[in-house]
DNA sequence: CGATTTTTAAAGGTCAGACCATAACAGACC
DNA sequence: GGTCTGTTATGGTCTGACCTTTAAAAATCG
């Protein structure tokens, strides 16, 4: 006897109606796959709230067997679920499907990519970001804690730093950005911004930047800074329009738009 | 012998180096699964532009049998990239995995999933439209074509016609946001609008909308939908952000607020 | 001949069962 | 106490079979 068989009660896996223990029903809906109708349980129940974050589900082999499903239609649906970042999947013993903390990285990923396939274009890019930018640096003055603050500051350093030791100041350039937007405290914006920095990061990893532009944008970064630090909600909103609009200035410059060539991709990854 | 057994060429799909036929060099990178790894060669062959958008890719089948892997993992892949956007599955005969017209529908899916799970508070998602939309009526005056505004004309006076009869005007309500920020001709600004308006309709989906506030809110398309034919940004932009100013009120009143019973969601879906 | 129905085959979807790889844990051994 | 070493739960991969769906091809009918 296993010690883990007694009824634990999951009534959130349940079907609504028809407890005959087949899918057929369903099936007629929904385009039919059953993997489907089990990520879309499982879907609402965390949405519902019935599954917390961090909850680990049932494994693979025990689901399939509740279900009455094979192992491989409950593997898709966790697989489908992981992508749309509502999961996470360990391996080894005590690994598991997971309920994710909320974390917006692979919406962020997947919105890169679709944007760069949607042949999104500087133009796109740069006015998108001069939309929302400035609002979220006059959110961010308003709203920034002390300890976002300080993480801040520690960036603009670093960013600092790595460019007088002459290393790729791209990353912390994304960073300030994405901290920014953290401090606005607005999930849709801080989203949006973070996909649109990446693919800013990524349209540039081909472009060798003057090191007097480099210097630049990291002044740049401090006085925006500066004004979120003194909660000028104003100043940052104007200073960072500013910044962007000296970014758009730039790319229109000949010599800076990107070269057509088939090169690599950023690979973005750990 | 099958008709196409000919060597048809997909270099593509080949690993960068060490041609042995074994996965174990890269699987030892990359966290190690073989569906990653060919949803990643799959992905960089499309946004590189070598598989273009309609081209229908290998029968999971053939696919396995030339990568020398399963067919098990080769459809995982398929699957990924089909929840990430990339690609369609048909089944039957001449059906197969697809790449994807550039279409937003899942990632604006996903968003909202995640935007849902993040407990966005109306706060948050009202916040974030009365930043977006302005802007984007603005870009919708400038560059509306002459389609877009008759599709936009159809849609008012359908809203007006389910209101007159009583029939839920929710859908068309976001129908028209969708549609003016498809005149934007911004990508990353129409996938968040989506986003914002699908969440929206969700929050109010259990409330009930007085007569009074929905023919209101059909008049406040009219008027902006006239601006926007008219290609006054300015007024486009104003009003949309009364208009939006407006529903921000209108939801500070306490009888508005969402109940917080574990009611049925709002389901998408055809 | 053209329209309709039937057949067929190619593809994805599901299943079952085996085995591999990984990682935490429990003891055994120093 | 710390390190090694098996044990074991769990996901990852593979095989090969069968089901279901779908469009095209063939057969049938008017």
């Amino acid at each position: 006897m296993t010690p883990r068989s007694r009824q634990s009660n999951l009534p959130w896996l349940e079907r609504k109606s028809s407890g005959n223990g087949q899918w057929s029903h369903e099936l007629a809906e929904s385009g039919g796959r059953i993997s489907d109708l089990i990520a879309e349980r499982i879907r609402t129940a965390v949405s519902d709230g019935i599954l917390a974050p961090g909850s680990r589900l049932l494994s693979e082999r025990e689901l399939a067997q509740r279900l009455n499903a094979s192992r491989e239609s409950v593997r898709e649906a966790y697989r489908s679920l992981e992508v749309a970042g509502l999961l996470v999947i360990r391996r080894g013993k005590e690994g598991g499907a997971f309920v994710r903390e909320v974390d917006h990285e692979p919406i962020t990923r997947s919105l890169s990519m679709l944007l760069r396939l949607g042949k999104t274009t500087h133009r796109e890019l740069t006015e998108a970001r001069l939309l929302i930018e400035p609002p979220i640096a006059r959110l961010a003055a308003r709203r920034a804690t002390q300890s976002d603050i300080e993480a801040m500051g520690d960036l603009i350093d670093r960013h600092a730093a790595a460019i007088r030791g002459g290393d790729d100041p791209r990353k912390y350039d994304l960073q300030f950005h994405r901290a920014m937007a953290e401090c606005a405290k607005n999930l849709p914006l801080t989203i949006l911004m973070n996909s649109l920095a990446d693919l800013m990061v990524e349209a540039l990893s081909d472009v060798d930047i003057p090191l007097e532009t480099r210097s630049r944008t990291v002044e740049f970064h401090r006085v925006v800074f500066d004004a979120i630090h003194k909660k000028d909600e104003e100043r940052a909103f104007d200073l960072m329009q500013q910044h962007i609009g000296d970014v758009q200035k730039r790319l229109k410059k000949p010599w800076f738009h990107r070269k057509r060539t088939n090169h690599a991709r950023a690979r973005s990854k750990k």
